[in-house]
DNA sequence: TATTTTTGCCAAATAATCTTCCGAAACACT
DNA sequence: AGTGTTTCGGAAGATTATTTGGCAAAAATA
């Protein structure tokens, strides 16, 4: 399974990332290559894990998701028992949308979303503050966002 | 154009968020409708602009991506100026993944994503610490992320 | 309540696409 | 040059997407 990327790979995961959905056809075609041996690329990035998953992106302003946050997390000591709580926890909360272990001054770092200030105030009074290894937060509330790229670069 | 969402909406909503490439005929059977309504249905979910996008999920340490942090940016004053050149000289940033405008200590939090220690130093040292309305920076370091998810939670 | 309108659904047919197989070409290494 | 490996392209069958027409239930109108 060969985990060197040429060119061509690049750009397959470039077009991919962009546009999750293109046909093998279409993508075939921005390549340069029949649609056999592209399908083949597309596989074995599959397979090799190199590409995880694919998603929809949706208008959070239009399902209703009004409020974004990142919440700075520091817990009641650094040891390993009370951080696997803390992420035992933190995984049954479906509107903690990311969950980052950091350095610097909090421990972790959450993306949280709510559909108002009021159910984001619940959430976190009942839910977040109520584990027991949490010891301090701090949020800071997204008033817009202005970029939000699903492409990454790829070195190399 | 609807925007009401009922039950099937937002179950193929939930669906295509978490597998954003899965056949209309298997998406209908788990929705429980005909594939003709269901395509029916997810194009509308398309064209109303509820579905934005679709991109793959790559593996960050497999692409070589082994750096991840979160930049707080605080600029030298808040006039509207300021800010549409800070995010203008952003824009052209490929390594910044994200930019969120929030409350609190920083103004701007980025996230940002480089091939190591040294490629990311070098890239704060010659675009992000050398925009001229930036005053400063604190880099909070992803050391592992153990939750990242793509399916947001859906109200109502 | 009766009629119209709208909406949402299904089934079937067609068009487009995916997927596989195999032979040919390009490449690397002796 | 020769051998082995990898990568590619074309064709065929299987799967899927998309369209069409028509039916039934719900909503609106009178």
């Amino acid at each position: 399974m060969s985990l060197k990327l040429d060119k061509i790979d690049r750009k397959i995961l470039e077009i991919l990332q962009s546009d999750g959905r293109i046909t093998n056809a279409q993508l075939s075609k921005e390549i340069g290559l029949s649609p056999a041996p592209t399908l083949e690329r597309v596989k074995k990035l599959e397979q090799s894990g190199i590409i995880k998953s694919y998603h929809a992106k949706l208008d959070t302003a239009k399902i209703n998701l009004g409020v974004s946050t990142f919440v700075q997390v520091t817990l009641r000591g650094h040891n390993k028992e009370n951080i696997e709580e803390f992420l035992k926890e933190i995984n049954t909360i479906e509107e903690v949308i990311e969950c980052h272990h950091i350095t610097g001054s909090g421990d972790f770092i959450l993306k949280i979303m709510a559909k108002d200030i009021a159910s984001y105030q619940k959430l976190m009074l009942e839910k977040v503050s109520d584990i027991k290894v949490v010891d301090s937060l701090q949020s800071l509330v997204i008033l817009s966002t202005f970029k939000d790229s699903k492409v990454l670069p790829i070195p190399n």
